[in-house]
RNA sequence: GCCCUGGUGGUGUAGAGGAUAUCACGGGGGACUUCGGAUCCCCAAACCCGGGUUCAAAUCCCGGCCAGGGCCCCA
């Protein structure tokens, strides 16, 4: 049994007992370490019923409280109508530590729960390399993947691949017309030629006939479950982007389980199906094509099913995709960008009607350049090649400076990336900005990898000294170790927060909090030096042997390595 | 016009009913003869505006204002 448990099912006895009433009661931190460890608030919920000055049913309650000896609390206080605990950290200190010792790399991971989630992250469409929009997807979802798999569910994740859309159709003209330049990374090639056939599309918008033609033609080729050239033309295309973009994925130490074209479902005749599913249900409204009518779930506009010439529409293979994927798994995750919200709505409404689950989706909002929104179409963006390339070679001068190996840049330059984005809550808007991408004092990343590696270092002093780990704590901690032994604790709820609000960006703000209250310690307490006394030593040592254990389970979590010397 | 997000020191960001609003950068000042200075400490500096709910509001509600996104037989 935890102290938490402990204070909350003692405050529920008491109350029980002197009041008569079952009540909810939540813990809550207090804001410093002089108010306690922990503090409850419900004396002022309770005022008004009693009729009563919270402080003085505070005062009431603490006697009572003191009197049971709650175990693993020291000394309960009441302030102000507040009830503050504090806990007993000789004995806290001894446990926790031994827990983290004991589990390793496993300390904070979930129980395996048995239910199976998809989790469908990044999906760009393979019409050139991914940019630094696509980038915040990647990340927020190979980042919750981590930490949902290490809550304990069972975690695939699945690239969505849209092959089938008017821009697929235009990189295949634009190779019969313009070709790929074979120097450039085959993603950027595909990019090249995408915004070539653009600016031709423009100028002879006759053209545009053509265009529409490949797209019916695929289509046709895929209702019947052929292969012929058009295929093959799309395939090629597809797989020549998807080869640079999976190249890039690799370098961001991302990997996806499972690539899924969209133009499956139309071979399989599951989007066909779906019309006509939905076409049961009399919400279909037949115009120059077929409209959804999703008036019931608050949707005023009507969801188009397919064009007047019979060809589908991305939104209803999207049906397609999520009916099949949602048979496959207790839950589905999305990540989108903002600009899909209402389309998102529209297929889950659309899922409701048929009778399906409904994914769950994680929005985020867009990343912008200071001159405005990003457009693959105009060539107008930064590929996340060149911000990693940039951010490794950054991270090369600063071990220069600092006369470190050159090998741990890329682990920097790509933590630096990683962190700069999983920290900032996905429904902030972002504007890229180089020097700040790029100022390594402003990432808190470094700044995390710099504690672990000094753990390291400290660590192997110790090793050198002869001086073993161990739990003793049998001395009056300073507040330093009491705040760094609480950060570790917390380490467990910070998990389950993040994996159960899908909340990335909860972990990347812990383990800076966790690094700088490291930091702290390690300025303020000795640890190895000679004066110390043995136990403190040892004692010491275990809390900075948990804290690299700590810090490297929350930073693989983020996918960030952290090298043992920077 | 309608819908959805966001608005917190100079800048970027956390906090989503509770006590003195987090952290970083930038500015100013300081610390260190032993464990690694990508360090630590101190100072100045912020909750868009107006109402409301509450013992208690940055946080919830209503109304403004500002910014971004959406409202395609695009994806």
């Amino acid at each position: 049994m935890d102290i938490k448990s402990n204070i909350i099912n003692a405050l529920k006895e008491v109350i029980s007992k002197e009041i008569c009433k079952e009540i909810d009661i939540k813990l809550d931190k207090t804001p410093n370490l002089e108010l306690g460890d922990y503090s409850v608030n419900i004396c002022f919920r309770l005022a008004k019923e009693l009729k009563k000055n919270p402080k003085i049913i505070a005062e009431e309650l603490v006697d009572k409280l003191k009197a049971m000896n709650i175990e693993g609390v020291k000394e309960i206080k009441a302030v102000n109508g507040y009830i503050n605990f504090y806990i007993d950290y000789n004995k806290f200190a001894k446990n926790l530590m031994e827990e983290i010792d004991k589990k390793g790399n496993n300390y904070g991971r979930g129980d395996k729960k048995s239910i199976k989630i998809i989790l469908e992250h990044t999906s760009a469409n393979p019409n050139g390399p991914l940019h630094i929009g696509h980038l915040r997807n990647a990340i927020i979802g190979d980042c919750l993947k981590r930490i949902l798999e290490f809550y304990g569910y069972d975690v695939e994740t699945h690239y969505y691949v849209n092959d089938m859309g008017r821009q697929m159709a235009l990189v295949v003209y634009g190779i019969e017309l313009f070709g790929l330049d074979k120097e450039k990374k085959k993603d950027h090639a595909i990019a090249e030629t995408y915004v070539k056939i653009n600016k031709y599309l423009e100028e002879h918008p006759e053209e545009e006939e053509k265009i529409l033609e490949l797209m019916r033609k695929y289509e046709d080729a895929l209702e019947n479950n052929e292969d012929n050239e058009i295929t093959k033309k799309f395939e090629f295309a597809v797989n020549y982007a998807l080869d640079g973009i999976k190249e890039t994925l690799k370098n961001l130490n991302i990997k996806h389980d499972t690539f899924v074209w969209e133009s499956s479902y139309v071979r399989n005749g599951m989007v066909k199906k779906v019309i006509e599913k939905l076409m049961e249900t009399g919400k279909v409204i037949k115009e120059e094509t077929y409209m959804l009518d999703l008036s019931d779930f608050g949707i005023e506009k009507k969801m188009v099913l397919a064009r007047a010439n019979g060809t589908s529409l991305y939104s209803t293979r999207d049906i397609a995709y999520h009916l099949d994927k949602l048979s496959k798994c207790d839950i589905g995750i999305d990540v989108l960008g903002a600009d899909h919200k209402l389309t998102a709505e529209m297929v889950k409404a659309a899922l409701k009607l048929l009778g399906s689950k409904v994914p769950e989706v994680i929005f985020y909002e867009f990343i912008s350049l200071p001159e405005g929104s990003m457009s693959t179409r105009r060539g107008r963006f930064i590929s996340t090649d060149e911000l990693l390339e940039e951010a490794i070679k950054r991270a090369k001068e600063e071990c220069n400076k600092r006369g470190v190996e050159e090998n741990i840049a890329y682990d920097i330059g790509l933590g630096a990336v990683r962190y700069n984005i999983a920290r900032i809550s996905p429904e902030k808007p972002m504007v890229f900005r180089w020097e700040e991408a790029l100022d390594f004092e402003k990432v808190g990343c470094p700044f995390i990898q710099y504690a672990h590696a000094r753990c390291c270092s400290i660590l192997k002093e110790a090793e050198n000294k002869g001086v073993k780990d161990e739990a003793v704590f049998n001395y009056e901690l300073t507040s330093e170790e009491k705040e760094l032994i609480k950060m570790l604790d917390e380490f467990k709820d910070i998990i389950k927060e993040s994996a159960e609000s899908r909340r990335v960006h909860i972990l990347a703000n812990y383990l800076l909090e966790l690094a700088k209250a490291f930091n702290r310690f390690y300025a303020n307490c000795p640890i190895l030096m000679t004066k110390v006394d043995d136990d403190v030593k040892k004692s010491r040592l275990k809390l900075v042997k948990s804290t690299k254990t700590v810090l490297e389970t929350g930073l693989e979590l983020l996918g960030i390595n952290c090298p043992g010397r920077m």
